[in-house]
DNA sequence: ATTGAAACTTGATCGTT
DNA sequence: AACGATCAAGTTTCAAT
């Protein structure tokens, strides 16, 4: 992982439909090199390949629901309970977080009558002690490409930096 | 968007890679005609060509905060609110929410000495009263694609439900 | 690890139904 | 709107460095 990787996959996310062609007329790097440098970027696990985002509005599962539910702590029960959470219709994100045991749950649903219903399910979990949930009422932003977040700079830093 | 289409993106969600030819092999429709119903659905804007997953755990930005926003109810100030938390960097999800005036924000950081640095932000910004931050231990779930979180008959639901 | 050139695959177009 | 045939374009491979 050097510079130049850095350079491509930054070219990779400026552009909505990367390919070894595109992005060597972006950067200058030569397509076949391009090519190389993505197989092993793929082989190492940094990137996949996973095409198409979806609009969700466009669909009718523009309903989002986050959700803090709160778990007993025992042995073993973050994975348990994460792993219920995740399997459950329409659960977008699971996050185990600090402090007490609980999790943030992201759901997406397509009408307000499957609200309850989702809910139940979460209190249903074997050590989920409570659970409270919001309405989005919009979604501001939501950037299906991370890096997007950030400044070439700061990727720099922060990918070199294990090395 | 018929049933034809909900079956194509079906199969362009469940293969990592999709292409005409793929999702032709794999549904059995021609892959003119599904080049030709991937079109339409680029166009309508339902989907649009995002390529690429990155692992955030192999370039250190694994470290995730979820903050709640709170903020003084005024006029527009939703968005104003909203937009000044997007462009900071490093934010990837905020929320707008129902009840009070507040918003939940999702950010990732290369470290944890940016994480002051990061609520400061927040802070900062006009109309903000109040954030209450906690740090991610476990991304249990993150899925980049929301259609996978549903079943296809779900999804038919839902697709179809407003023609 | 890089790259130019060759070989091959396939995405996109077109014309017909 | 569907789709078989065609072609241009891009991906992938390969050999030399």
């Amino acid at each position: 992982m050097d510079d130049r990787d850095i350079e491509i996959l930054n070219a990779v996310f400026e552009l909505e439909d990367p390919s070894p062609k595109e992005v060597g007329d972006v950067t200058g790097i030569p397509k076949s090199t391009v090519h190389y440098r993505l197989k092993k970027l793929r082989e190492d696990g940094i990137i996949k390949n996973d095409l198409f985002a979806v609009d969700l509005e466009k669909i009718n599962l523009d309903l989002t629901i986050i959700t803090e539910v709160d778990a007993q702590y025992r042995e073993g029960y973050h994975k348990d309970v994460g792993n219920a959470l995740s399997t459950i219709e329409g659960v977008n994100q699971v996050y185990f977080t600090m402090g007490d045991t609980d999790f943030i749950v992201i759901a997406h649903l397509p009408s307000r009558d499957k609200v309850e219903e989702l809910i139940e399910q979460y209190e249903v979990i074997e050590g989920v002690e409570r659970t409270s949930s919001k309405f989005v009422i919009s979604t501001i932003k939501n950037e299906p490409h991370p890096l997007r977040d950030f400044t070439l700079e700061t990727l720099r830093e922060s990918i070199l930096s294990d090395e």
